[in-house]
DNA sequence: TGTGGCGCGTAAT
DNA sequence: ATTACGCGCCACA
């Protein structure tokens, strides 16, 4: 036998998730209740070009909603996504979860602008 | 409003 | 090492 010695850099991260994922996490876990972020806006606040990367990561997000996915937006002002989709009753949950914490969404459309951060 | 290309991380080949 | 794909975004017509 030969090279079973694992290395830190390894391991995925200390959460189970790749390091850009991780990154990505913990950024979320700074968003309040009561307010969202667009994922154009959280990859800028972990210096990402991409925000496709962003909803990447989001979309097997284990800790769910430890970690608060369903606070991230899209830059239109739309919903977005959740865990893969774009609409249905998964789509309904995050509204559902949203609405339960005063955010909501009018035609389609984020009620209250005042309520995203930059 | 609709369409196309783009940038970046991940998983699969 | 390459290829393909994805909770998106911006530019342009």
């Amino acid at each position: 036998m030969s090279a079973l010695k694992a290395r830190i850099s390894d391991l995925p991260s200390p959460t189970g998730a790749t390091p850009f994922a991780d990154k990505v996490y913990t950024a979320l876990r700074r968003i309040p209740v009561g307010r969202v972020i667009t994922y154009a806006a959280l990859a800028r606040r972990i210096n990402c070009r991409s925000p496709r990367a962003i909803g990447q990561a989001l979309r097997t997000n284990p800790f769910a909603p430890e970690v608060p996915c369903h606070r991230v937006i899209s830059s239109d002002l739309t919903p977005g996504g959740f865990q893969g989709k774009i609409n249905g009753p998964v789509l309904a949950k995050k509204l559902r979860l949203l609405r339960s914490e005063g955010v909501t969404f009018t035609d389609g459309r984020l009620s209250d602008p005042a309520r995203l951060i930059p």
